[in-house]
DNA sequence: AATGAATGAGACTTCATTCAT
DNA sequence: CATGAATGAAGTCTCATTCAT
């Protein structure tokens, strides 16, 4: 019984992340309202204030499922054997899908970079965001190693600054957010096509030719299968 | 004295744009007030009123100008003679270079995107985003047109997919919108080294090689010199 | 067993009188939650709901027990033989006391007044209203009528009117829950020396010299020792 | 024209002070409604938020205009040559009367104080806070001192404990704030009967003679006629 | 051309209360 | 007996907008 109250809680849990992360997508943390959230969950504003203290702490577990999210992703690729390429290539490969598949969750995660000049922070809350940077800049770090490795071994070749091209990596494979939207015949392949060629872009970004790219992904299927 | 009334008014205008293109940059469109808008300028409400008649008004008028802005600064690329990658190239600079250069508009012209299910619009604002949208494929289809030339003359190796190829394509150059924040020590030179970076990702992208887009570079810097 | 339920149930219900009493008095009726008089006993709402119909019930329940509190504090006094000085400085002090040892309650029945013009009230509170004020008349009257009989007897020195001297005298003595609040230093003595100081101040009021008061406050020693 | 302008901020200013005063009094800090006070005023929400920035602001408002009113009454009698009873009589006779004439103002300083628990304060809110505990502090020195000068000449008997004895005075001057209320045959003189009733007690509390208190009335009746 | 007053809709949030367990 | 979930009313506050001046 205790177990059942606890999944059904769980589950009511989830629900209203997936909720509140598709009603953030579509309009922003401004303006969605929670009666919109809970609207679109059928249920009451009551309901929400239940789960999480305040508005602000609702998109803050948005945005932290979407970072665990993201590092899972990516954390196949990292801890792989092999070349900074292929490592490179996979860890891409899963950023890439997860912004397509977990698109409501990596839009807010995209979002809230920009929360950081609002005013109306509790010290709970402020110190919430200084740790989701910290994470963030770990993450951002794994691609950051991979790619001096890559440079170290000749495999890439990039331009004078190395953040400069970090960035512009990052920014290609975060691209899906702001231009993939789900359609009806959308399919499994359909979507990985298109995470392919992200990553293609990505990739050769850094100086990679299609051929060695083709063999990375192909390597990466196996680890994503 | 008329004429001297309608400079003041066109630069009470443009104060206004840009101190409205600041607010919405810092805060995004819901969360800022046209109190804010006024504070910022030093002012009261009843100006922002005095040449806008609402608040969607005044972002649209920001939203427009950037378009505009964007568009200038490709132009040249775009109408000069020379091969898909010199003339992509110089386009692909003008676009990143304005990226940084009017960061507060080019914020805008991001966040307007999400402003598409706003259900409170006029008949005349629907339109407006009619227009804009009209614009902006315009506007890619220029950067479409160029890369399908260059992928015809085998300029540039590319995915399977061209739209995808595109879309990543903008993305690297829109990146600087996220990732870059105006410095003390910026300098002309240091804003232009961060352009070249991510072009040079963005050509690469498409299979250029280091070598060619150092030329590309070198004619860019005369078209806008 | 049926009767260590029972203790048991009265035990809780004291429990949650003191509870409210407590936070009704730290925070006032509107501003106390029953969350905060569950989580002030470590326990939820339920529990609260469990012995009480509603908030008000609540509240109610902890006033007549002010009630009750103060009406024991003086009822030695105005039972025992003696003039009415002697009397009056013994339901005096009774009452003083109660004010610094019941604390929290003796604030709610300073604070229940207000609660007249409250619309929200059941047809049941209303009278319980009615019957809280005329208790409340009615321990005002047994004041009434010993400072009457002390006037009588040429003990006492008023003012013209009677009634407001009454009301002077009380606040003098009900004084104590407005200023008054607990420090760690405090003994069982120091509280004697303020109730000895108020009652003082308070028949001194009625025109006792110092030297009657004295004497008084001896008597009352044994009476509530 | 900015006279009239400024005239009627301050008037509306004013009105609102006062219906802010008139429903604090009645219901208290928490159980008052903003609407509340707009409706008793004719007006609605926006009004009172135009002046006062927040609830507890207007409540602040409210507070330190008492003070300076009951500051105001009893400062001619501080100020004024006479005996430290003739002085104290002065000033109690104003500081009481102010309690009947601004009662809603004086009912909100009573109520005040309570406040200090209230953990939704701001930094601003707190320091106003401070500052009205200073001046609070300061307006009880002021009694205080008289008193220690009327024990010094001989003038008053009191108990041991100074601060009890002070307590007490105020506790009876103020005490019309908790009884009395204003009725249709109130006259002038039938106020200042009460006024006169009250101080006597006071007074008399500090042990003085019904005879030197009527001289004292007598007195203050010049000062404050 | 611009200000300040005022409104009213709508947002976030709290909380008394009910109910299933 | 007591809990946790849920609701709905009400309250504080914000803000786009209008209007008189």
């Amino acid at each position: 019984m205790s177990q059942t109250a606890a999944e059904t809680r769980s589950e009511r849990y989830e629900e209203l992340l997936r909720a509140a992360a598709e009603c953030f997508q579509s309009r922003g943390f401004a303006a969605t309202s929670i009666d919109t959230v809970a609207r679109h969950l059928g249920a009451t504003k009551g309901r929400v204030y239940h789960y999480f203290p305040s508005k602000m702490d609702l998109f803050n577990a948005v945005r932290d499922r979407a970072m665990d999210l993201v590092f899972a992703a990516s954390d196949g690729g990292y801890h792989m054997q092999g070349t900074p390429a292929e490592r490179l290539h996979a860890m891409s490969a899963g950023h890439a899908r997860s912004m397509i598949d977990d698109l409501p969750y990596m839009h807010v995660l995209m979002d809230g970079l920009q929360m950081l000049r609002y005013s109306t922070t509790t010290q709970f809350q402020r110190e919430a965001m200084e740790a989701h940077l910290t994470r963030r800049d770990l993450y951002e770090q794994r691609f950051r190693e991979v790619v001096v490795q890559g440079v170290a071994d000749g495999q890439f070749q990039i331009g004078p600054q190395l953040s400069i091209t970090i960035q512009s990596f990052m920014s290609t494979l975060n691209g899906p957010v702001f231009w993939y939207r789900p359609r009806g015949d959308d399919t499994r392949e359909s979507r990985q096509a298109i995470v392919d060629d992200v990553v293609r872009f990505a990739m050769s970004g850094l100086g990679l030719n299609a051929d060695s790219i083709a063999q990375h992904s192909h390597q990466s299927q196996k680890v994503f299968a």
